[in-house]
DNA sequence: CGCAGAATTAACCAAATGGTTAAACCTAAT
DNA sequence: ATTAGGTTTAACCATTTGGTTAATTCTGCG
């Protein structure tokens, strides 16, 4: 029997579909920048029900800025935590968090405004308990380093220069574009290379130094 | 005799404390969060006042954000096009562009948000008509690749590199104490580092690549 | 059927907000 | 001092917007 029983949040409930189209416009224009109205009609309802299922605008940003925390971290602590050998632990962090930009493009960009306009209210009440635990990833760099397998560095700014390079072509990607004079399509192309690029980069950056004698004659 | 016929801005004059205040305030909270009342009482005038120089919200708002840009791009531009040589010009250009964005914290976000909302807008509008010129920079990296000076590397790639690893970490600041679990001050401290840290990581990954025989013993 | 409770809607409300207006206030030149 | 023109203000206006209400429709169930 098909009642509507299952503890599955009802796929294309009214309530999904009003948290689908919220999210939608949340993400894309932050708080500010959403109007009730609008998610009611990208939702196909009427504004009262955001109410009724929702009882504020800011309850339902809430919700969905919980639901993109919620989602978005935890990714990253699998990666980060695990127990990988660095070098694949960074391959694996890089390839899946490009992956997971590219198809999520104005995710960096909400997370990064909204907690930047409330950087107290985002530390209180909408981040995951669960935050990733970085010390594994410290201390494997900190023995990668001792051993001279790979060049000096501290742990913390070689996960600065991951993350950065990994989110920022996307979140600055029309200024790029402008920068370089790239048509669109030639900027997807870049984008397309960036896994393969910045494992490169980060993996070079990272080679233990060599006195730089004479380079190959 | 001092009429008002001078061409320099009226330092301190109503139209000049307008500009201020809707500066800081469009910077923080972008268009939609801004409000002409804030900014009015910010500038300590009348709101009239804001559409008695400035015609409407719009017209302000563009004011700022054009005055933003035209001080952000020649920045870049003179470094850029310069004809220093390509590891000297790395070096000044991430040392003036970090020193640059500490002291103007919210507007590389201010920066990227509009541009992502109004992208046709910005380009067609706001844009300096003086875009940077990175031909002579492509044409450096180029021939030091070809001299196996360094690593071979897409140039557009590498330009998209500095600028994330310079950027990124001030943008995403909130996020990265959250993420490494650090105190503002602790926070602080690693970013005054970045200078450093960007330059020794970028010129590492430019290092030309030695067969990687046996790590030393 | 008929009814109870949930879901949904049209109409409405109050506050906020961008913008206007007409009067008051300078200030410098007559 | 008077006046003309720019400057500034208080009061006001129209629209937008988040939110509410009361009535209507829907749904399952005895």
């Amino acid at each position: 029997m098909d009642k509507k029983e299952n503890t599955t949040p009802d796929q294309d409930s009214t309530e999904q579909k009003i948290f689908d189209a919220a999210h939608e416009i949340f993400t894309q224009k932050g708080m500010d920048g959403a109007k009730m109205q609008e998610i009611a009609d990208k939702a196909g309802i009427n504004k009262a029900l955001l109410h009724y299922y929702y009882r504020s605008k800011e309850k339902l940003y809430e919700a969905v800025v919980k639901a993109v925390m919620a989602k978005a971290l935890p990714t990253v602590r699998q990666v980060i935590e695990s127990e990988l050998p660095l070098e694949e632990k960074i391959t694996r962090f890089i390839d899946f968090y490009i992956g997971l930009i590219s198809k999520n493009t104005f995710i960096p960009l909400f997370i990064i405004s909204e907690i930047n306009k409330h950087p107290d209210h985002f530390f209180e009440n909408v981040m995951p308990r669960q935050l990733p635990q970085p010390e594994i990833f410290f201390r494997q760099v900190q023995e990668e380093v001792a051993a001279g397998k790979i060049r000096p560095i501290d742990p913390r700014h070689l996960i600065i220069n991951i993350i950065s390079l990994c989110i920022f072509p996307f979140l600055g990607k029309p200024l790029m574009r402008m920068l370089l004079g790239l048509s669109p399509e030639e900027m997807k192309k870049l984008l397309d290379q960036r896994k393969q690029e910045v494992t490169s980069f980060v993996l070079a950056g990272l080679k233990p130094v060599q006195q730089p004698e004479s380079p190959i004659p």
